[in-house]
DNA sequence: TACATTTAAATGTCTGACAATTTCAGCGCA
DNA sequence: TGCGCTGAAATTGTCAGACATTTAAATGTA
């Protein structure tokens, strides 16, 4: 872990990159100590702050934490469901707010992989899980709610539904998925006509769930995908409608 | 963004969370240039080193880039695919390996996942993602190959099937599944007999989606995901044995 | 105009110092 | 002995100032 070839990039980098290196290839386990900024300094020849670059280069992926004081120091952190989740839902949402990634293209990726854990949530559903659908689906029929809320059962209905498949690698990944779509969904407003119609398609799929009924599952979800995206499509459609009324005359 | 309440944490996290959020948020736009270290030094009212540690953890999750020389400085980073994939992967792979994730729960989100893209693959492969697959088949059935080798072939035949379905997103967090699983399946050991059986399911995987087969895809897959199954379990059944043969005496 | 040189602005790095925090050992006292 | 207090030591967090390096614009020159 020693080696820092004199290459072109930053140090700093260099040193980061070697260290991300000894964690991931499993030379250094978890909680175990590194060297202390002074020696880490000494070892890789280079000054504090240098050194301290690197480890906050770390720091921010959440692969070592930092303790003061005597006996301080960084150690490899295990990573968290919850740590790991955080930062694929920022990397997630920046992607797609960066990318001008379509309505379309979001929509179809988030619905196929919720289609995917549709079976195993039928076979594994607990009563929590269809509790919280039930509650979400109960909230979403309030008349005073905003869009924003709206949008945030939303994506709570949709996580209890991955969750309900009892597997926390599929959890992880897709949760990110749908919870990243959300300043997407955003931008729909939801009359009460089509809350009307999401809240008898949430139903739907909850009682599927609750009659371990997998076909049933999967032709809801396919029906709320084609529903969503004909409220996006209408949404784009009358936003291009404002911002170029003269092509429509 | 000036805001920098005297709270607990470390001054360089609280920095490195503003100007995050402004990003995240649209404040800030894609190329636009950050103040410069003097300047954000003077803004947040510390030193320079502080917002360097800052700017370093921000650079970490590739938010920023920076330039050296004059009207060089940090700028707001266009979040590739390619990084935020890379970024996937790595946090995928150690959050597989750090918690212990057993290779029955990755093994079907895997699947689940795969068999997700595989109708949208069915509808929309192309020639080249075709031709990748039977590459990617054959290269798999020579002889001299080591199990590293075969494993890579395998998540690159995997990874043709979730390009195929030609839609990004699904791409992005199905391949960093993928690959993240690769580590747990190198501990297989791949005998000839076992490679036949899977050179076999993936023609057939290659052959239903050139034929636009949903159902044979999704046969195949199920069948490959159980095969897969079977092949861990026996490796892990054979490495028990081996750590404690006592007890089975 | 075209090319070489200078210059200025910015990041990258180093040195040294001090502040804040935390643990632990040793001391005093009952 | 046992307990609490105190202080030393180790370590990270922060600061100030300086110099090195890189880069592009500005300037000068043929």
């Amino acid at each position: 872990m020693k080696i820092d070839p004199a290459k072109k990039a930053d140090l700093s980098a260099q040193i980061a990159q070697a260290i991300r290196d000894a964690i991931v290839e499993g030379r250094m386990i978890v909680d175990e100590r590194l060297p202390s900024e002074a020696e880490l300094a000494e070892q890789f020849d280079v000054s504090r702050p240098t050194v301290r670059e690197a480890l906050k280069r770390l720091a921010a992926q959440s692969l070592i934490r930092t303790q003061r004081g005597a006996f301080g120091g960084a150690f490899v952190n295990r990573l968290s469901y919850e740590e790991a989740y955080g930062q694929h839902v920022t990397t997630s949402t920046l992607l797609l707010s960066m990318n001008a990634v379509s309505f379309e293209t979001a929509c179809e990726a988030r619905y196929a992989l919720e289609r995917a854990c549709a079976p195993l949530a039928c076979a594994r559903r607990s009563a929590d899980h269809l509790a919280t659908m039930r509650a979400e689906i109960h909230r979403q029929a309030q008349p005073g709610l905003s869009d924003e809320s709206f949008c945030a059962s939303d994506v709570a209905f949709h996580r209890a539904l991955v969750d309900a498949a009892a597997n926390p690698v599929l959890s992880y990944q897709l949760a990110g998925a749908v919870e990243a779509m959300q300043p997407l969904m955003n931008m729909i407003t939801f009359t009460a006509r089509s809350r009307e119609t999401i809240e008898s398609l949430h139903t739907r799929i909850a009682d599927a769930l609750a009659a371990q009924d997998e076909d049933a599952a999967d032709t809801a979800l396919h029906e709320l995908e084609a529903y969503t995206l004909t409220l996006g499509r209408d949404v784009m459609a009358a936003r291009a409608r404002k911002s170029a009324p003269s092509s429509s005359v």
